[in-house]
DNA sequence: TTTTGGTATTAGTCGAGACTAATCATAGCG
DNA sequence: CGCTATGATTAGTCTCGACTAATACCAAAA
């Protein structure tokens, strides 16, 4: 097919660069996070390059021109709205849309991107906690840290969980750490251990997360509740 | 991409297959269809036949193996859910179904067409009146005349029109030419002249059709009214 | 400063699907 | 019975994305 690659590279590209804070994204990451060997994503990264949608500084990395960063947020739009239909109008559950998405997101024109953000109510926010990019290339700032950044004692809200492991998905969605949950963190056990945390008010069941699980938990501080998300649905 | 060719020459085969009645469908009728050229025709037939999709009688033309009509009827079940589910729950008009589900129709997983069927309420027909194929494989057999072929005086009632030209499809919603609506032909001019028909019941209003257009508008006997479609809606 | 190891690029190949130009096969007509 | 029109196939290319094997770069360690 046309365009399925090229969108697919400048999704990932997007999504690398915005969970390494603004470095430039490494030819290996963009190939590990496709599932493709480094010189084919060595050749594709030359391809957006010369079409302009990204800087390809030669041995360095690469970064999305505007042109590019545009069309990265339309196919991540797309993605996460069909997430949020899937979820909210066909039934599916959390930790199967992800893949159901991936294909169809290169097969939705303008006219059923609106159609679904319409028959959401304009969301902002995917089930995931992922925020869904405006129409206009707008898209809200994420301030979540990673769970295990919490001082012990203190508490938090989920505001975000990694979407790519349906298992992980389905064992948090059991503990009930879904995005909007309230999350206490009891304490972290030394040398990268094991976390207790609180789930829910003030007399939630406890639970005991691995690190690795934890790192994919992301939170905001329960005090500040200042969300946009929440404004208009 | 991989199979979304495959898939459409399979859809194109089975569809060429049902209106010229039985008999073999040529490589150029394919390569008509898709908008190809015949040698590329040519070489996707044998690809094709290697798969055993289709049996290939050399300089004879095409026909699908009981394999390859089960693929097609997937695709075929997947555009016309697709089809209906747009109009049905996102508001799209039935002239612009088309397109959208053309591309939509290969990225569908049996899990989504499930979630579509049941939303839908099992249907067995699409917006245009063309049969829905069963999960099974089994569909309903369409015995529907082209609308010149009523006797001056008849009625009918339409059952499907093609749906190929947006432009077409909003005409005849226009005059009110729909699935289900009652049709007589009151005239039909000769030398392959236009026709005089009423549209609606008793006192509906008159209209006169191109032969072309008159064509493409399928219609059935208005006393034999057993139409399976209207079983479960 | 030389060695080493990780990362990126080059070189060469492959299959899918498309194209054009040239050739063939056959049905039907004269 | 031979000729021709129509339709199908062959031959040869092209682009897109992937691959492996070989090479080049560069930073840090020795
Ligand atoms: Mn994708
Ligand atoms: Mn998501
Ligand atoms: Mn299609
Ligand atoms: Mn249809």
């Amino acid at each position: 097919m046309g365009n399925r690659a090229l969108e697919d590279y400048l999704k990932a590209i997007y999504k690398l660069a915005h969970e390494g804070h603004g470095a430039a994204v490494g030819t290996g990451a963009v190939a590990r996070a496709l599932g493709v060997s480094t010189p084919s994503a060595t050749n594709m990264l030359k391809r957006l390059a010369a079409a302009g949608l990204i800087e390809h500084r030669a041995r360095r990395g690469v970064t999305l021109t505007p042109t590019g960063e545009k069309a990265a947020l339309e196919v991540v739009r797309h993605h996460r709205l069909l997430e949020l239909y899937l979820t909210e109008a066909l039934g599916y559950s959390w930790d199967t849309v992800h893949a159901e998405a991936d294909r169809l997101e290169h097969a939705v024109s303008e006219e059923l991107e609106a159609r679904l953000d319409e028959a959401l109510g304009y969301p902002t926010v995917d089930p995931h906690g992922d925020p869904i990019p405006a129409a206009d290339g707008t898209v809200r700032a994420v301030r979540d840290r990673p769970l295990p950044s919490l001082a012990p004692g203190q508490a938090g809200i989920v505001g975000r969980v990694s979407d790519a492991d349906p298992e992980k998905l389905r064992y948090l969605a059991d503990l009930g750490l879904v995005p909007g949950a309230a999350v206490t963190l009891l304490d972290s056990l030394p040398f990268e251990g094991p976390l207790r945390v609180r789930v829910g008010d003030a007399e939630g069941s406890e639970h005991v997360l691995g690190r690795e699980l934890a790192t994919d938990i992301f939170v905001r501080s329960a005090g500040v509740d200042r969300d946009p998300a929440k404004g208009n649905r």
